[in-house]
DNA sequence: CGTTTCATGTAACGTTCGTTTCATGTCGGA
DNA sequence: TCCGACATGAAACGAACGTTACATGAAACG
């Protein structure tokens, strides 16, 4: 049920979102969701929820695979899973609710609970000890953020990988640690799913 | 009448806008909107024109200001004009439409006329030759995009200014070309484009 | 069996939306 | 003075919204 919602709103969005469409595209009434989530905050919530699950999950499994994560960075990594069709969707989704919540961070931001922030100290935590600071941390999430506007609004994924791999050249050519060389995987600690409760009630 | 709306629309953004609140907060009423404009479609067109042409003007006026535009980089010119308190509401209601555009390009896209492929050619244009190309131009523009995402989030314009020098760093670090007038990185601080003239415009 | 709880459909509630209809002003030119 | 074009207000229209009342069927359980 809740997987059927994903999918539509993958779809379809948040922004514009309402109750009797996606009820009758996934088989059920406004009536139902209601009534199983609360209401529409309660299924957003589920929903993102469901997202932020699901990434975390498929991103460490990626990680995990051998010869993956550790050969060509993290961000390298991180960014063929991003636009890999399997997970441009969910991206897309969280995307989405980070720019609403520019605007109303009352109703959109609680559904990003610790989705922005943990890119960010995953980016920063596979860093080299050496530019491991702020600055640097914040450039690579600005870097990432950016491709992925530019890739969700042009589709050029051969282009948008291009600028990111220029970009992993230009860190690495001023890497000031020995031994840089793309040998320095620190693929610890990316999952980190924080709180995982919240049953509601109702299931689906 | 269209400057009012404008600046209604860069309080309370371009997403969830409806024509009576609007109305009762500029002086007017939905009716008259709908009158004067055709539709609310033709309103919102008629304030992103506005919003372009202001943007356009006021940047082309930045970059001219002698000693500015040449001085640190066009990349740090343009960030400077983007966050400055005048100039930051236009490029969040741009950034939102581009955004909206993603979902739904028969409704957002015709308001993003020229806009974003301008910033893209913009930047390009301003590279040193021996590094104009696309997927150059395409990080430039993303590095933009990201970090104007992070700081319309986050509101922390030194972190978010401190990542681009380090960015601009990067570049100028790694050039190979010894043309260009080889200048210095310019440290200095970048937040202060000049006087602060610019009292709103007439119209309506 | 009776009762209680859950699940679900039908239909309505009160709002708000963009837009339209109708009426009435206002005012410059014939 | 009359007139046609523009401007404005009050109100309504149909649609869609989230939510809720009410009825009903099915199952669980003493």
């Amino acid at each position: 049920m809740i997987g059927k919602a994903l999918d539509y709103m993958v779809m379809h969005g948040v922004a514009g979102l309402t109750l009797r469409p996606l009820a009758g595209a996934i088989g059920t009434s406004a009536r139902l969701l209601a009534y199983h989530f609360g209401s529409k905050d309660g299924l957003i919530t589920a929903v993102m929820d469901e997202v932020r699950a699901r990434a975390q999950g498929s991103f460490a499994e990626a990680v995990a695979r051998p010869g993956k994560g550790a050969a060509k960075g993290a961000m390298r990594t991180f960014w063929a899973w991003t636009i890999h069709p399997e997970n441009v969707g969910h991206m897309r989704l969280l995307f989405e609710v980070q720019v609403l919540a520019i605007r109303d961070p009352a109703t959109y931001g609680p559904y990003l609970r610790g989705t922005s922030g943990s890119w960010l100290e995953l980016i920063e935590a596979s860093l080299p000890p050496s530019r491991r600071n702020r600055a640097v941390a914040t450039l690579c999430t600005a870097v990432i953020d950016g491709l992925l506007l530019e890739y969700l609004s042009s589709g050029d994924g051969r282009r948008t990988t291009r600028a990111l791999e220029h970009f992993g050249r230009l860190m690495t050519d001023t890497a000031r640690d020995g031994g840089s060389s793309g040998r320095k995987p620190a693929t610890g600690r990316i999952g980190t799913p924080g709180r995982t409760g919240r049953r509601e009630r109702g299931r689906a």
